[in-house]
DNA sequence: TCAAAGATGTGTCCACCGTCACACATTGTT
DNA sequence: AACAATGTGTGACGGTGGACACATCTTTGA
């Protein structure tokens, strides 16, 4: 039931509090561990605490109401989590799970709401975030109304690049969502991701390489996922 | 280019701000008139102004890369929209135009962007505000993932009906928006949508009532919505 | 080291919904 | 009143992706 300063230093919205806030956050707040697939806060449950990821990796679920899941982000290092119910007040809208083995930061509401509008830097980070959160929203929603499963997968894995300094053309997609995992994402059945892979593959489109997805030809990926470039 | 201090001190946004600060707002901000369908701004385009809707109604659309129109959300008078651009300087994810002819309230960003963090109270307003269109979106996107499109129809008719207090049963959604609208909301198409309302009507479920839809039986549309019922 | 669990690959089938085409109804405009 | 413009209703048809069923291939854990 304590958190070192030392942690909380390390955490980016908390940055520029000062010392006696930070003392005072740290006897509050608390470590958590989780073990893979362990579900940190469940859809519905009212939020206590304002989450931060120490270490690892977390997933955000949604179901709908017959039980299928749908949407989900990702959460990595530094950054907070749970704010959503600890601005309104109201029932976590997602569930988060333990993708790896994780460390969490979690601080009472009650401490850490007053904060996040007074002060102006934290408002800043928090709105900043939220507002990359719609941004992420709007992109998924654009995704889900294209036409074809091609279109889809491409469009999705555009957004999940993460650029390499070395080739212009390639990327990375690392620690790559499960064809299920992806599936879920854009809306469409296991099998469907899995057949559009073998395509991209066999048109050295992409490249698995362990963990991670190579995107060789990111133009002719960008091509597809904007219709153009019918013809596969 | 001058906006009187009596409609800025009708914005919620920015009640208790200083009267010092409305009279500088007040005259770099202007008004601005709106024709049915005129484009109050553009998907893209560099935001400039945080924009409050004073009268009329406004929706906002998004278009995936092939043109197809995606999403949308209402403004109803007194909402500030345009937001999101103001917050973190990139083009708006969104263009928004109006539904009928509707009057608007620009207060240019370098003057309302440093107010938006450093006064608690529309720091408190602001993040509440994105938080419930986190909430929306997160709800747009489970109804997206719903099997069929009966179900998603009244899944998206549950969320847009204002209860009536008379009877408990029943309630309604004002102003409904056309088929297609609906349709493209729901990732649908018009025809569909159209048969999709033509069986709810022979159920006796919703019924038309000029611009308005009753929605005469929330038990079963909603039972219908999450798949319990699956016999019609 | 060896099961067991999980992830991926592939074929077959067919319900469903998008598309097209056109009729009809309801507005609003001159 | 006549007309566009816009919204709604309905049939026919065909492609597509979801569902199911299995066969690998890979990772995990005891």
């Amino acid at each position: 039931m304590t958190v070192s300063v030392d942690i909380l230093q390390q955490l980016p919205l908390l940055k520029g509090l000062p010392r006696l806030t930070l003392d005072e956050l740290s006897r509050q707040g608390d470590v958590r561990a989780f073990n893979k697939r362990e579900v940190v806060f469940n859809k519905g449950s009212v939020p206590t605490h304002l989450m931060f990821l120490y270490d690892g990796r977390l997933q955000g679920i949604d179901f709908t109401v017959d039980g299928k899941e749908v949407g989900c982000f990702f959460a990595e290092p530094g950054d907070f989590f749970g704010e959503l119910g600890v601005m309104d007040g109201k029932a976590h809208p997602e569930t988060v799970i333990a993708l790896v083995k994780s460390t969490v930061v979690a601080l009472p509401r009650a401490s850490i709401r007053p904060l996040l509008t007074a002060m102006p830097a934290m408002a800043e980070s928090l709105t900043l975030k939220l507002a990359d959160k719609l941004r992420q929203a709007s992109t998924q929603r654009r995704i889900l109304g294209l036409a074809n499963p091609l279109q889809k997968v491409c469009a999705q894995l555009w957004t999940m690049q993460v650029h390499i300094p070395t080739r212009a053309d390639s990327a990375i997609i690392p620690m790559m969502p499960t064809h299920q995992e992806l599936a879920i994402m854009i809306n469409a059945s296991r099998e469907t991701v899995t057949r559009v892979f073998q395509l991209l593959q066999s048109k050295a489109v992409v490249q698995r390489e362990g963990n991670d997805l190579l995107l060789l030809n990111l133009q002719l990926l960008k091509e597809i996922s904007e219709g153009t470039k019918e013809g596969l």
